[in-house]
RNA sequence: GGGCGCGUAGCUCAGUGGGAGAGCGCUCGCCUCACACGCGAGAGGCCGCAGGUUCGAAACCCGCCGCGCCCACCA
């Protein structure tokens, strides 16, 4: 990458960063073929193309596997140990041994090394033009950096805070995760239909919940303030069966009338519409499920733990206690039963329920410490960014769209997790030895990266850690997209290197695959908005996935994944590249070997064709003939939709045009010329065939040179100095001066006249070579005097012995063959 | 429930107001001096259904059906 270049001569990707510790996919070399299309078409266009290539090493997909391959597990409690050697390790028998995270990152870099070793492999074999100068990983120095220095400036502006908060939480992972990473199952549930008695014994009624389990986590019921079924009941106090806690019946516009029996129980916490009631009707918080997913011990008779019948209470808490959420509710169902406040029998239903994308367990909503980063307040600015991007295809910003309006809270950026970058904070101690969260300890940007787990903050040293009076780190790392979400900032070099950073940012465009773009695009907007005010990029390409043969997507747990390095190794770079290339943006496509067979054949079509127009010797010769005019005049015609489609980010369309065209020329105009071009009609229309051989050579192999690097770089080195790589792409100046005043119907009739010959003599299932006494054409005028300046063309393609011309408004093709 | 995309030959797909197409597969023929990893040709389609606009609709509008995806606070 030549830096010295202005922005407007350069063009920027930010090419995504792979998950090393994931799998080679074929994926990849799909997605990534779209992108290298486009970088090698700027190129050639003369922009100066920066196309760094990043890994993404951070994250729980490498926590696991770093864990598993050296059987250690991050502890960040633990200080930097700089003696630390894997081969001297006393290994306990029975797990893992713990590691600072210091430590545990170097052994990420040291693995991920490897994996690294294996991406690369891939990418170059696949021909990407990426520069392997400009590399980063997600989790190294600079990354941790530019993310924490990210975090202060948020901080220091309101931007970022810390609040204690009902979040979704994975009991499995015990971390909190955010909105963008939840997905929706469907899965087995039960309906219990329950029975509450009214406090003042006028009657009891009755609620429908899937959560029974959480019936001593309830603080009230709640209706529609709209449903007169319930209008008398609103304001009364119910008993909570099993637990006799006095909970207040309130009204909400949020209670459906048609779920359930139009009353709800509300729980602190069963989902996020629970949160909704509990902040805006000012409910108490009853929490029973503990952050490993059980039901927590009895405080029945503790200060805002009241109930009828502390004792009966206490022993139905008693019951559930220590049970994961599943058991619980079985136990409760029974003991409902018994009790009598269970109506019928319970009922199976199949319900969706909300899960961690990772995890496999339903999420449960439990109040924990959080960082947030403010997105609610920006939703208007944030659509409006949406609309700034230009999106590949269009409507590929309508998921965008969809998923800012459908936020429902601030990015909780923090996980419980080990590994990952650090929040760079901490927090003082009080006297008492209580958490100072309200007021965080901040380095200046000029420490970071910080570790707060093993650096100490100003004024203070490493013995008051954790002391009355001193500090403690904050022990949580950001989520991965924190990270991610600055990588053309990482790849600039922002902050650090400010002359480049301007050359390159915002950048010209982010390649990405659908299914991430409420994640990673969205949080990169996000973060470029609000840190630099701008979007990071002006255009995203969205590619589709590939999806196996009967358009399931590949995964590894279905067993259908294929090997990009055998498909590569089978068929060729070009082969797997044109099938790829074939593909339009935001399509999903299956994947089929018969697909990536005809873009071999292509590439070898090209390697022979090439070999053909260069068989023929100069000299060259003014090219004077009318259907080699003609040829070059449509030519141009090819070039100019071609570029216009790769202007606007359709490569498909750009290599069906010219592969269109090759066909056609391979199967008619060279059968046309050949006879001349050997010679049979003298010097000059041969050099006048061969001209234009070799001009619509020069320009076909450029129009294919960003999809096929392989085969158009070898025909290019056979007669040209230098990589066609870093010629220009083609103009039609060259081509329209040598078509001068063509009329491109030449080409186009005597095409579909020797059509007509072959079909004559495939019918007759006689030999191609076979003689044809006469050919009469019937046509128009016009089109019968373009055909004229190709007869003689014509007659030797054909081996035709008689030519004749009748003018006629049908027009047809007479061939006669010999007698047999 | 809302939104987006898709529905064209056996398969994968292109085609957006005026002749229904490509490649693969299938069938037939051809060792034609670039290519048998090739060449030539053929068969094969109520363009999802039903209305409307238009002189004219695969395309534009309305409705419906089917498939896929995205989003949503379904107790």
């Amino acid at each position: 990458f030549d830096r010295t270049k202005t922005r407007e001569e350069i063009y920027a990707i930010d090419t995504p960063p792979p998950t090393v510790s994931g799998s080679l996919h074929v994926g990849h070399v799909f997605s990534y073929t779209h992108t290298d299309v486009v970088a090698r078409f700027r190129r050639m266009r003369g922009k100066e193309v920066f196309y760094p290539i990043g890994w993404d090493d951070n994250g729980l997909a490498t926590e696991r596997r770093v864990q598993n391959y050296f059987g250690v597990r991050c502890d960040p409690s633990l200080p930097f140990d700089p003696t630390f050697d894997l081969d001297r390790l006393d290994r306990p028998d029975d797990g893992a041994v713990p590691v600072s995270r210091p430590n545990f990152i170097q052994l990420c870099e040291r693995l991920t090394a490897q994996d690294e070793k294996a991406f690369e492999e891939l990418f170059r074999r696949l021909g990407l033009s990426v520069d392997w100068t400009q590399t980063y990983t997600t989790i190294d120095e600079h990354s941790r950096r530019a993310s924490q220095r990210a975090f202060l400036r948020l901080l220091d502006r309101g931007l970022a805070y810390t609040v204690e908060a009902p979040t979704m939480w994975d009991v499995d992972f015990r971390t909190a995760v955010a909105q963008a990473e939840i997905e929706d199952r469907e899965i087995e549930g039960t309906y219990h239909h329950v029975r509450f008695d009214r406090a003042d014994g006028k009657g009891t009624v009755e609620i429908e919940t899937s959560r029974p389990e959480l019936i001593p986590a309830c603080v009230a019921l709640v209706a529609n303030p709209s449903d007169e079924r319930y209008s008398s009941l609103v304001g009364k106090i119910v008993l909570t069966p099993l637990f006799g806690a006095e909970v207040p019946v309130v009204a909400h516009e949020l209670a459906d009338p048609e779920k359930g029996t139009g009353l709800a129980m509300i729980c602190t916490f069963g989902d996020i519409t629970d949160v909704t009631w509990w902040r805006e009707l000012r409910l108490p918080a009853h929490v029973v499920v503990q952050r490993d997913g059980t039901i927590a011990p009895s405080r029945w008779g503790e200060k805002g733990w009241d109930s009828s019948d502390p004792e009966g209470a206490t022993r139905a808490q008693n019951e559930i206690a220590g049970l994961p959420a599943k058991k619980a509710r079985r136990k409760i169902a029974e003991l409902l039963d018994a009790s009598g406040h269970l109506v019928g029998e319970p009922e199976p239903v199949r319900h969706v329920v909300k899960f961690y994308e990772k995890g496999e367990r339903p999420l449960e909503v439990v109040a924990s410490r959080q960082w947030f980063v403010k997105t609610m307040d920006l939703k208007e600015e944030l659509l409006e960014r949406g609309r700034e991007l230009r999106w590949h295809p269009a409507y590929m910003g309508a998921r965008y769209t969809s998923w800012v309006e459908g936020l429902n809270g601030d990015w909780c950026v923090s996980r419980q997790r080990f590994f990952g970058v650090p929040f760079p904070v901490w927090y003082p101690v009080r006297a008492d030895g209580s958490i100072d969260h309200e007021h965080p300890l901040a380095p200046p940007e000029s420490a970071l990266p910080i570790d707060p787990s093993s650096d100490v903050p100003d004024g203070f040293t490493e013995d008051q850690r954790g002391a009355p009076g001193g500090f403690v780190g904050d022990p949580d790392v950001m989520d991965t997209w924190g990270t991610s979400s600055l990588s053309p900032q990482i790849a600039a070099r922002w902050e650090e290197d400010e002359d480049l950073f301007t050359r390159l940012f915002p950048m010209d465009l982010r390649p990405q695959a659908h299914d991430i773009i409420r994640t990673w695009l969205f949080y990169t907007v996000l973060k470029a908005h609000l840190e630099h005010g701008t979007l990071p990029w002006w255009n995203a390409a969205i590619s589709g996935w590939v999806l196996d043969p009967d358009r399931k997507k590949m995964s590894k747990s279905k067993g259908n994944v294929v090997t990009p390095i055998d498909v590569l190794e089978r068929y060729g770079a070009d082969a797997v590249r044109y099938w790829s290339a074939s593909a339009r943006l935001g399509v999903d496509t299956a994947f089929k070997d018969e697909q990536i067979k005809i873009g071999r054949r292509l590439a070898i079509k090209i390697l022979n064709a090439s070999r053909f127009v260069l068989s023929f010797e100069a000299p060259e010769g003014a090219i004077a003939d009318p259907l080699d005019r003609s040829m070059l005049r449509r030519l141009a015609e090819v070039v100019e939709e071609a570029t216009r489609a790769l202007e606007d980010y359709d490569n498909a369309r750009a290599l069906e045009l010219a592969e269109r065209f090759f066909w056609g020329f391979t199967d008619d105009y060279l059968e046309l010329v050949k006879s001349r071009a050997y010679g049979s009609n003298g010097p000059e229309p041969a050099g006048s065939a061969i001209s234009a051989l070799r001009l619509a050579l020069d320009t076909l192999l450029r129009l294919f040179a960003p999809f096929l690097p392989y085969v158009t770089e070898e025909v290019w080195s056979w007669w040209r100095r230098g990589s066609i790589h870093r010629t220009p792409w083609p103009g039609t100046d060259a081509l329209e001066a040598a078509a001068a005043d063509a009329d491109p119907l030449a080409y186009e009739v005597a095409a579909w006249v020797l059509g007509e010959v072959r079909r004559t003599k495939a019918l007759a299932k006689v030999s191609l070579k076979t003689q044809v006494e006469r050919v009469v054409v019937a046509d128009s005028p016009e089109r019968l005097t373009v055909l004229a300046g190709a007869e003689r063309d014509l007659r030797e393609a054909g081996n035709v012995r008689e030519l004749v011309t009748v003018e006629g408004d049908d027009p047809s093709v007479e061939v006669v063959l010999p007698r047999a």
